[in-house]
DNA sequence: ATAAAAACTGTGTACGTGCACAGTTTTGAA
DNA sequence: TTCAAAACTGTGCACGTACACAGTTTTTAT
C-alpha cells in the first residue's frame, strides 16, 4: 500500500544531476542548461513527482506577504466572514511563514476604493485576496498586479477580463433565480412584488446585485409569473433616511405583497415593516449576518439565502497558499452553493456552521 | 506577527530537563518521574505548547493501522460517499504512514455483521471507523474496543452507551421532521400519505429509520395535520417482489397523495410508480445516490434530503488522525447539515459536491 | 589567447520532532 | 552492604526539502 516516496534525490539520481538541479527545475528557478531541463522534466513527468509538503513547509525560509482587500466590515457581516475565514487557513498553516494584513476601504466610495487600490500596489506583497465592489476599477488594479506578476484571488464575485489565480464566489445569477422561487412559493396571491437595490453614488457597474435581479427576473418570465413589480429606492450609506422613503413608496404602491432584497440589508425592510406593524408581507433577502439572521427568527423574514462566506474566504487563502507555497495546481472557478435558510432551519444551520467550512 | 514558536528544545530548557523527557511528558510515554513530569506541564500549560505539525508528520515512525467497518456498497450508494470522503483524507494525509482497509458486512444479515465484527477484533489495528446498522452488535462491539484501547468513530449514526473518539451523522429525526415539512409543502390536497421503511430480519433496533419517523410524525402533529398516514411495507433483500407488494398497497389506498421513503431506495417506489404510470403522487426521499438523483431529474421524485456522506468520511478519517497521530483535541459530537436538493437545485448541488467537503 | 563574466552545477546545512539507545540514578531484595 | 533490576534521563540520528554558497564550465570581450 504504501510504496516509497520518490524523492528529489531520486529524481536527481535518474536525471543524471543533483539534488541542487531538480530543486531549481521544480521551482523555476533558472540557472539550468536545456539538457539538464529537460533530462529533470523527463523525469519527473515519469515518475509523477509530488513533494512532501511537511517538508517543503518546515524548510521553507521565505517570508510570504497576503494582502486582503475587501469593502469595510464590522462583525458579524458579510466581509467579516469572509475575513473569518481567511484567518481559519491561517490557523492551519500556522507553521507556515506568513504574514497576513487585511485593508479595507468605502464600498459606497469608488475613489476610496481606488485610493486604497493604489496603497496595495505601493505594498510590497505576494499576493492578493480581492473583494470586489466596482468591476472597472478592480479591472484596472488586477492589470497592474499582473505587470508586477503579483497573483490574485477573488472572493465573493468574479471580475471579467482579469487573470486571477482562482475566484470563490457563489453564483449570484442562480441566487436570484431561487429568490424568484421562493418567493413564489411562500406568496400565496396575486400581489404586486417589490424589488430593493442600493442606490450607489456615480455609474452602477455589474455588481452581484444586478446579476441577482436578472435571475430573479428569468424565474418569473419562465414560469408565465405576471405580478406587477416594483423597484423600490434605498439609501445605503444614509439608512435614517430609508423610513420616508419606504413610507412614500407603500402609500402610493398599497398591494405588494412580496419584497426581494437583493443585497444583504434585508433586516432594514424587516425593521421598518415592524415598526409600520405591516405583517402580510413577505420578505425574501441574502446573507446570513446578524440582523438578518435575528429578524428571520422573528419571523419578519422569509426566508435567507446563505453564500457560505465563510468557506469563501477559508478556501480562497488556502488556494492561494497551496499556489504559492506548494505548487499544487489549482480549480479557476469555484462556485459556492447557495443556502435556503428558514426559521425552522436557523438554528441547526447556524450552529452547523459555525465548525464548519467548504472545501 | 509571526513570533518565534516554541520548541520542544524550549520547554527542556525552562523546564531544567532534556528534550527526551519532554517528548516522554508530551505524548504520555511513562519512565518519567513525577518531578520531572509536574515541571514539564507547568511549562507547557504556561506556553501553550503545539507541536509543529510537519515536524510531528516527518519524523512518526510508526505505521498506524486503520480499518472502516461498513455494510456493502457499490459504486454510487450511500455508504460509498463515506468510503470516498475517507479515500480524500488519506489523500490529503499521504506522507504520513498510514494503512488503511475497509471491511464490509450484509446490512440485512445481523450474523454477517456480527462476524465481521469478530474478524476486526482479531486484526491488529490502532483504530476503527464504524459504519454501524445494528445498534445492539455495535455496542458489544465498542466495549471489546474499549478492553483493547482501540479508538474508534462513528460515522453515519451514533450508538448508544459507547465511548467513540468522534461521532459523524446527520439529524435523522430532524431529517425526518424536514421530510414532514417539504411534504406538507409539496402536497396540495387532503389525501393520504405513505411511509415506506425497510422490513428487516429479526428484530428492529433503533436506527436512522426509526429516528425519521419520529421526526416525520413530530412535524404532522406540531402542525395539527390530520393526514391519515399508511405503513407501506418494503422488501429490501428482494427488490424484485416489491412490485407485488405495492400492488396490493395502492388497490387497498387509493387515496395515497404523498409517499416519504425513510431510507435510500427512494428510486424504488419512484420507479414502480413511473412503471404504473402513476403521476400524481409526490415522493420525498434521502440520500443523493445515481438512481435516486436520476428520479429526481425525472421529476418521479420531489425533494431528496441529502447527508454529507461524503464529508461525514473526510471528517471521521480526519478527526482520527489528529487524534491519534497529532494527539489534537477532538470535538466528539458533530452534526452534519441536511441539504434540500430539488429538480431545480440538483445539478449545482452535484458539481459542488463532487469538489467539496464540509469541515 | 587570455581574462573576466556569465551560466551552470554540486554540496552542505537548517528545520523540530519521534524515537532508539546508551547512560545514570533509584529502588528493593538478599 | 551489595548488586541486580527497575526507573529514569540525556544524546543523537533520520526525515526530505529549500536555499545559500562555493566550485566548475562555458561564453564573451579584449
Amino acid at each position: 500500500m504504501q510504496q516509497k516516496r520518490i524523492r528529489i534525490k531520486d529524481i536527481a539520481r535518474l536525471a543524471g544531476v543533483s539534488a541542487g538541479t531538480v530543486d531549481r527545475v521544480v521551482h523555476n528557478r533558472g540557472n539550468v542548461s536545456a539538457k539538464s531541463r529537460e533530462a529533470v522534466e523527463k523525469v519527473l513527468k515519469e515518475v509523477n513527482y509530488r513533494p512532501n509538503i511537511h517538508m517543503s513547509s518546515i524548510s521553507l525560509k521565505k517570508m510570504c506577504h497576503i494582502l486582503f482587500v475587501s469593502p469595510k466590515f464590522s462583525a458579524g457581516e458579510y466581509w467579516d466572514s469572509i475575513y473569518t475565514g481567511i484567518l481559519r487557513t491561517l490557523d492551519e498553516f500556522e507553521n507556515i511563514r506568513l504574514s497576513f494584513k487585511k485593508i479595507t476601504y468605502d464600498q459606497y466610495d469608488v475613489y476610496d476604493c481606488k485610493r486604497i487600490y493604489d496603497k496595495v500596489l505601493k505594498t510590497k506583497c505576494n499576493a492578493v485576496i480581492i473583494g470586489s465592489i466596482f468591476q472597472k476599477e478592480t479591472q484596472d488594479f488586477c492589470h497592474q498586479l499582473d505587470e508586477k506578476e503579483i497573483p490574485y484571488v477573488f472572493v465573493d464575485s468574479n471580475v471579467e477580463n482579469t487573470s486571477p489565480v482562482a475566484c470563490f464566489s457563489s453564483d449570484h445569477y442562480t441566487c436570484g433565480y431561487l429568490m424568484g422561487k421562493i418567493m413564489n412559493a411562500v406568496m400565496h396571491d396575486n400581489r404586486e412584488i417589490g424589488i430593493l437595490q442600493a442606490m450607489r453614488i456615480g455609474n452602477e457597474s455589474a455588481n452581484s446585485t444586478i446579476l441577482r435581479k436578472n435571475g430573479f427576473n428569468a424565474y418569473l418570465d419562465e414560469c408565465g409569473i405576471k405580478r406587477k413589480i416594483h423597484r423600490i429606492p434605498f439609501n445605503a450609506t444614509e439608512p435614517e433616511q430609508n423610513n420616508d422613503i419606504f413610507d412614500a413608496f407603500f402609500n402610493e404602491n398599497g398591494n405588494v405583497g412580496g419584497i426581494v432584497v437583493l443585497n444583504s440589508r434585508g433586516h432594514i425592510m424587516a425593521n421598518y415593516l415592524s415598526s409600520r406593524n405591516i405583517k402580510n408581507i413577505k420578505l425574501i433577502g441574502v446573507d446570513l449576518t446578524i440582523p438578518n439572521i435575528a429578524a428571520l427568527k422573528k419571523g419578519s423574514i422569509s426566508a435567507l439565502i446563505g453564500q457560505n462566506p465563510k468557506s469563501q474566504g477559508f478556501l480562497a487563502m488556502r488556494s492561494l497558499i497551496e499556489y504559492l507555497i506548494f505548487k499544487l495546481p489549482i480549480k479557476v472557478d469555484n462556485i459556492m452553493p447557495l443556502d435556503i435558510v428558514t426559521k425552522e432551519t436557523i438554528d441547526i444551520y447556524s450552529e452547523f456552521k459555525d465548525l464548519v467550512y467548504l472545501q
